[in-house]
DNA sequence: GCCGTTTTCGGCCCGACTGTTTTCAGTCG
């Protein structure tokens, strides 16, 4: 479950005054109210006052539209958390560069206390006193100013801290300063192969009964800060013991006794354990999934109906009587609400749409899709030998067709890059796409055989083209080359910097051909690498809509792309959608659930899908405009 | 400061751990 804690990202480089052209992002501006609500913190003001900060600050950074198009737009109380007054500051913000209000509030704090805040342990009293006895006032080298105070041992005489304070600080400082050089939060997909080592690893111990992963990890968000796990069990202590032997593990950071432990892998990822009886599991894993959003609009409805939720059970507020949960589900219908999957518990409309199911027992929570919905992957590129404008596959035809049939699926595609620009006359590239084409109807070939023999059915191959879409919007092949292709995948790789106008009019133009069938990773964002480029989503959504185009979602670990909030506006407008791995290699066609959480995450059901059809639906889709012409 | 199926006032999510001021504030998830 997320942090609640006041400090959140601060980290002291923005100070009120900001320098981009007032158009913060809204990392940034989430950062000025934290400042603010550290502020207040330390003047003893109202803690509710102090949390509306702390909770607009929550609601501003992880919002996808920048809050300056929101503001234009004057929908800025749109945002939860954000009321007349929080307006009025931003726009001030927006419009001058800073805020009388906020300058007011922070202007007595010494910048080196958000500076410090970001160490463990510290929080805004802790530092402002810290500041203050160490007349520590810059936030340029605060930390280091911290550090050799505790190394010297000035803090354990300041009033209020002792030596283990010290030394705590000293300890969280360096653990804070080794987690800086690796990128804090990793892929899903990385935290996922941990998380599935060490559960391997505890089911080993014979005092765990179920363990599972929790947080962000079980809720499939695209990254992940700490691995959670959690485990039913009767005795905690021997599944405590058994957990610190993990072998990849460098550094207990904490043991107790019966209720968690901590440690740091080699890879200097941390995972935490929590242990609870089994009959109590239900409500621990509910509410160590989240999120944390989630949780909260859970406990005031159970407040509403005379009843407070923890992480041990639900307890009666008249009876005093506590409930304990095996299980989620029980648990949730106790609240009134039908079971949800852990995908969509942001609390972004699951919690009333699962009170309107329980209630009317009407359906009102999607069936979101899943991995067994999926018949074929239509993005592959195999090793047929081309240059390639991109990388190619190393994969064969032989074991990928291999691959997808211990798969079940009923289809493929093949989907090299377009041949190189540069390297190939456009003859060679017509004749490339020739040969590529007889060689597809020979693999194709061999699978009507094995229809007719009824045994170990072949999947059936699409004929298609990655092609790039250039800067002007052209593609990237003669147009004559089409002809030799089912259909094609066009995607941006190039110039991935253009303004949103510009980058919007590309796409649409590379999608206008008619074989042009599906955008490929529409954002371009590389997670933790590249920012997405910047586009219009609402004029290529309708672009789609009228013209049937399909938008990928892309499962490569570091693109998830379409993004899940981008997928839940494209669902709304009726886009179909597809789910593809991109694969490069044989390995990655196994990454295709990474795909399917995304699609989960952004509510996706079977039906907005395409590659949820079966080969004779999807051929229709696919080759609509050869079959327009026969 | 925000918010409303108790809507313009009066509420606002829950519990554990830590260390020191030895009864609770500060911090965290």
């Amino acid at each position: 479950m997320p942090s609640t804690k006041i400090k959140g990202l601060i980290s002291g480089s923005v100070i009120l005054k900001l320098t981009s052209m007032f158009q913060p992002t809204n990392q940034e501006i989430a950062q000025i109210l934290r400042q603010v609500a550290v502020s207040l913190k330390i003047k003893n003001e109202n803690r509710f006052r102090i949390n509306a900060f702390q909770r607009a600050a929550d609601n501003i950074e992880k919002h996808p539209v920048p809050l300056v198009r929101l503001w234009q737009e004057k929908k800025l109380t749109d945002i939860p958390g954000i009321g007349q007054s929080i307006a009025q500051n931003l726009e001030q913000i927006f419009t001058t560069g800073q805020s009388q209000d906020f300058k007011n509030i922070t202007a007595a704090i010494p910048k080196a206390v958000f500076a410090l805040i970001v160490v463990p342990g510290i929080g805004p009293k802790t530092a402002h006193q810290l500041t203050r006895a160490l007349k520590i006032k810059s936030k340029n080298n605060a930390i280091t100013r911290l550090k050799k105070a505790a190394q010297s041992g000035q803090i354990k005489n300041i009033s209020g801290f002792g030596i283990q304070k010290e030394q705590q600080i000293l300890n969280n400082i360096k653990r804070w300063q080794g987690r800086q050089k690796d990128s804090s939060r990793i892929l899903l997909y990385e935290a996922d192969q941990v998380a599935e080592k060490i559960i391997a690893y505890l089911e080993q111990s014979e005092a765990v009964l179920v363990a599972c992963p929790l947080g962000s990890l079980r809720r499939k968000t695209e990254t992940v800060g700490d691995i959670d796990i959690a485990v039913a069990s009767h005795n905690p202590k021997q599944v405590i013991n058994h957990f610190v032997n993990f072998p990849d593990c460098k550094k207990v950071l904490s043991r107790g006794e019966r209720t968690s432990a901590s440690i740091l892998l080699t890879n200097k990822k941390q995972v935490d354990l929590r242990i609870v009886a089994p009959k109590q599991m239900g409500s621990m894993i509910q509410h160590f999934t989240g999120s944390k959003d989630h949780n909260i609009a859970l406990r005031e409805l159970a407040l509403k109906k005379g009843f407070s939720l923890s992480e041990y059970g639900i307890k009666n507020l008249t009876t005093k009587r506590l409930a304990s949960f095996s299980k989620e589900k029980p648990l949730y219908l106790f609240l009134g609400l039908s079971w949800m999957p852990p995908e969509i518990r942001e609390n972004r409309g699951e919690v009333e749409a699962a009170q309107r199911q329980f209630q009317s027992k009407l359906k009102s929570l999607p069936n979101l899709v899943e991995i067994k919905d999926i018949k074929g992957d239509l993005h592959i590129h195999s090793n047929f030998f081309m240059k390639s404008s991109h990388d190619l596959g190393t994969a064969s035809a032989k074991e990928i067709l291999s691959w997808a049939q211990k798969n079940h699926y009923q289809y493929l595609a093949f989907t090299e890059h377009n041949p190189s620009q540069s390297g190939h006359s456009k003859k060679e590239v017509i004749n490339l796409l020739k040969k590529k084409k007889k060689w597809v109807e020979q693999i194709n070939y061999s699978w009507k055989k094995s229809l007719k023999k009824r045994t170990n059915k072949l999947p059936f191959i699409f004929n298609g083209l990655e092609i790039d879409i250039r800067p002007d919007g052209s593609l990237a092949v003669p147009k004559e080359a089409f002809a030799f292709l089912d259909f094609a995948i066009v995607g941006v790789h190039s110039q991935f910097n253009l303004d949103k106008e510009t980058m919007t009019k590309r796409i649409i133009k590379g999608l206008s051909h008619p074989k042009a069938k599906i955008l490929a990773h529409p954002t371009c964002r590389l997670i933790n690498k590249r920012p997405p480029i910047q586009v219009d989503w609402n004029k290529i959504f309708y672009f789609c809509q009228k013209n049937n185009k399909l938008i990928e979602i892309n499962a490569a670990p570091r693109r998830l792309d379409l993004p899940d909030f981008l997928i839940r506006q494209a669902i709304k407008k009726k886009i179909k959608l597809v789910i593809n791995t991109d694969s490069h290699d044989l390995d990655r066609l196994a990454l295709m659930p990474y795909g399917v959480f995304t699609a989960r995450r952004g509510w996706a059901q079977k039906d907005d899908i395409a590659n949820t059809l079966p080969l004779d639906k999807i051929k229709k889709v696919l080759l609509s405009s050869i079959l327009r012409k026969t």
